[in-house]
DNA sequence: GATCTTCTAAACTGATTGGTCCATAAGATA
DNA sequence: TATCTTATGGACCAATCAGTTTAGAAGATC
């Protein structure tokens, strides 16, 4: 019997992809074997704790990926601009609306209360981010906090009806007048 | 032993909380059992098709209300009249944020896939009936289509938002400034 | 109050769940 | 090549899963 060998970065990606299209509760261990082909034993070898450390590791994972592709430039970058690859960034990571945002999912459910402080910092932390951006641009901090606070939800609702209508082009429709609302105002 | 009488009204609002709380997957039948106090006999021989039937009815029950309590009024209503409902009905439906749009969660993961025209029509409706509203209160009907998008796609990024903050004060917030952009637009 | 239908409770089934264990295969180090 | 660490496959476990069955209780009809 042919083995393959993985290491831990790839089984958290693998795992990833399945807790995405399955939500956490989906996500049977025998379904995350078929789908990674990754052993039991590999897995619990990664994540001795389970279905719960996988999801948390995996939480952790997307979070300091979108601190670092997406926050920091947001919150150290010229703001225009940073606000400007924020968009691409994110239609590039959600794979223009075919793969949703993990996070956002479990805030749906129960899964929520096992990682409601990693939950809340994310989408906090976005946020405040973008509002920063915003504010530097020249907005004042309400309007920034608005304005980020709709951006945000707005991409998050796109990704929610994409996948409802099976329809991907709505997803850059919508993205694309989010960016132009933000662009309009900051004049 | 008391034994207690449900009709099948009941035990479909019952077992849609259940739903709402822990998803398709996450709501097993003895969840569901231990929620509603309804037990395996009765729920069995209201929906001999197990949770798959339950989901069913309860789309349908979910969809019906909405046509009924919002989709008509803005299909037939006074326009600007009938939007203006719309985000109160909103509102009182979705308890200010603290309950979760069903039919959008099942959109997230592989549940849709079993009620995916179920899915679909309820959102494409929703669209279509603010679109046409939109319309007829004045609207170019390419303004109007993205406009309903975006309304939609704001209230169910606004419930994720509530529940990932664990913050309801933030749904009441974006509502109105949808409702303000919805009635700017109007002029 | 007898009968008939509707609904409930709980015991039961086989399949699947999350999780443990361990012999051993593959790479790395020496 | 010998050794040591890391990763793997799969058998195994108790608990839980969805679903079935059945005896009988509650309401309705007469």
């Amino acid at each position: 019997m042919p083995r393959t060998i993985f290491e831990k970065p790839d089984a958290i990606a693998l795992v990833a992809e399945v807790f995405r299209e399955l939500g956490y509760e989906g996500a049977s261990m025998s379904n995350i074997t078929a789908r990674t082909k990754l052993s039991k034993g590999s897995l619990y070898h990664f994540f001795p704790g389970g279905k719960e450390q996988m999801a948390a590791e995996i939480i952790a994972h997307i979070d300091a990926w979108f601190v670092v592709d997406m926050f920091k430039p947001l919150e150290e970058g010229e703001p225009r601009a940073a606000i400007r690859t924020m968009w691409e960034t994110a239609d590039r990571y959600f794979r223009s609306g075919r793969r949703i945002c993990l996070i956002g999912a479990f805030a749906l459910d129960e899964t929520r209360d096992r990682f409601a402080m990693a939950i809340r910092s994310y989408f906090q932390r976005w946020i405040e981010a973008l509002a920063g951006a915003l504010t530097r641009a020249g907005l004042t901090g309400i309007e920034a906090q608005a304005l980020a606070e709709e951006a945000v939800v707005g991409l998050q609702g796109a990704l929610m009806l994409a996948r409802a209508l099976g329809d991907e082009a709505v997803f850059g429709r919508i993205l694309e007048r989010l960016k132009q609302r933000l662009e309009t105002a900051l004049g």
